[in-house]
DNA sequence: GTCGGCTCTAAGGTCCATCTCAGATTCGGT
DNA sequence: ACCGAATCTGAGATGGACCTTAGAGCCGAC
């Protein structure tokens, strides 16, 4: 994916919060740090990020009511959560109370690393996702979208690019970020399918005579906006 | 972004010079070679490179003071210092000054690579983020711009020239400069093309009689200032 | 085997971003 | 104040990027 990953660190050892930030922005991606849980749930709202590095034991709100209330408030953020040494019941209880991965103290950056990549493909497939924009629904489950009250029918390669372009809205897409995420291949000569796939789209999606969503920026790519 | 990437490269070994050169011009990288920390200076200015790969140890002006001198003037260029082996000092002293990363002399050339793309992930690609000038915003993601409440679309040109101006507030652009990174031919025949999108841009950006912000410097070039 | 739906190719048409050019205007130097 | 050079401005030509449509190939369902 193009987008760089969020990702929020909340730890009260400083040294743990360096190491983890110095090494994941290495990594490309964005980090954003907090020292407490009151911090690290104001961090979250603030940042929306994709995922969570989370100590259990901190001083204060610790880990555990952290997670519970992350999943109270509705978030899909995924939560990795960090526990002394065994610590068994920690880590039971906190994947009870909603995290989805944990990992034991010390670790390495590279255990961390991969922990990380593996929730993250995890978290960002689409299951049971209703993604909306503007008045344009997408139902992730069922491969369908609805807009103005119909129900529009996709096909596969209908479906993955509107997919791609209501997970990016607002963001101009290359034609070759297209390509590469709807059609995996590197096409040497040249085809038109991606604009013969707009077009697809389009005629579905405006099949009332609605506003388009869909516009083309020349010389550059598409972009879904009002 | 479509223009290609700006590498200077700043080391008085003149083998060192070379191998990089050749290797990331190899990569896809425009190069840029200076021998000394004087000339990097120049060379910096004539180019405005996106990152430089920079000596500590050079005769005259060293790599820290370059960093310093680049960092001083409000370049936001990525910079990645080359170090001795276990001058700890140096290195400690190189991210105090504002380099962004450090290698250490030998390295293999993968290792250069792999340092350079993850700080032109970091530096150069600010997703998500607005830039902003004055009462200015340029929408990156978006390609478009937005002052004064309405949002104002751009053509691809003249987001790349607009682009160029935003990431350096306040310095006088010269004609060369712009066409190098707008247009990227050399222009043996004269042509006005910049000076006429330079007006398009005036006039999509004051549109209401909004104060200028691109200024004409006679026999000179452009600025973008208040 | 036949049918229907999905995917892609191909060819022609449209449109507008880009650039050129010529004349107007502004600026700096004297 | 004047002159030449630099820059600005408007209008127009053009080429390529994008759109549109039709249909061929493919695969699975029955």
């Amino acid at each position: 994916m193009s987008e760089p990953t969020r990702i929020l660190v909340v730890d009260d050892d400083p040294k743990i919060r360096t190491v983890v930030r110095r090494g994941l922005a290495y990594e490309g991606y964005r980090v954003v740090e907090a020292a407490s849980g009151e911090e690290g749930l104001e961090k979250a709202r603030e940042h929306l990020p994709d995922l969570v590095v989370l100590d259990v034991m901190m001083p204060g709100i610790d880990g555990l009511e952290v997670t519970r209330r992350l999943r109270s408030s509705g978030d899909e953020i995924a939560i990795l959560m960090l526990t002394a040494r065994d610590e068994v019941k920690d880590r039971v209880a906190g994947l009870e109370t909603g995290a989805d991965d944990y990992l034991v103290k010390p670790f390495s950056f590279e255990e961390l690393l991969a922990r990380i990549h593996a929730l993250l493909r995890r978290k960002t497939a689409p299951s049971g996702e209703l993604l909306r924009f503007a008045d344009l629904e997408l139902d992730v489950d069922a491969r369908e979208a609805r807009r103005g009250g119909r129900t529009i029918e996709l096909t596969t390669t209908e479906f993955n690019l509107l997919l791609l372009f209501m997970r990016h809205p607002r963001k101009v897409l290359t034609r070759d970020v297209i390509m590469e995420h709807v059609w995996a291949y590197d096409f040497e000569g040249e085809s038109n399918v991606l604009e013969v796939y707009v077009r697809y789209l389009r005629s579905k999606l405006e099949g009332d005579g609605e506003p388009r969503l869909i516009h083309t920026v020349r010389g550059a790519g598409y972009v879904l906006k009002e």
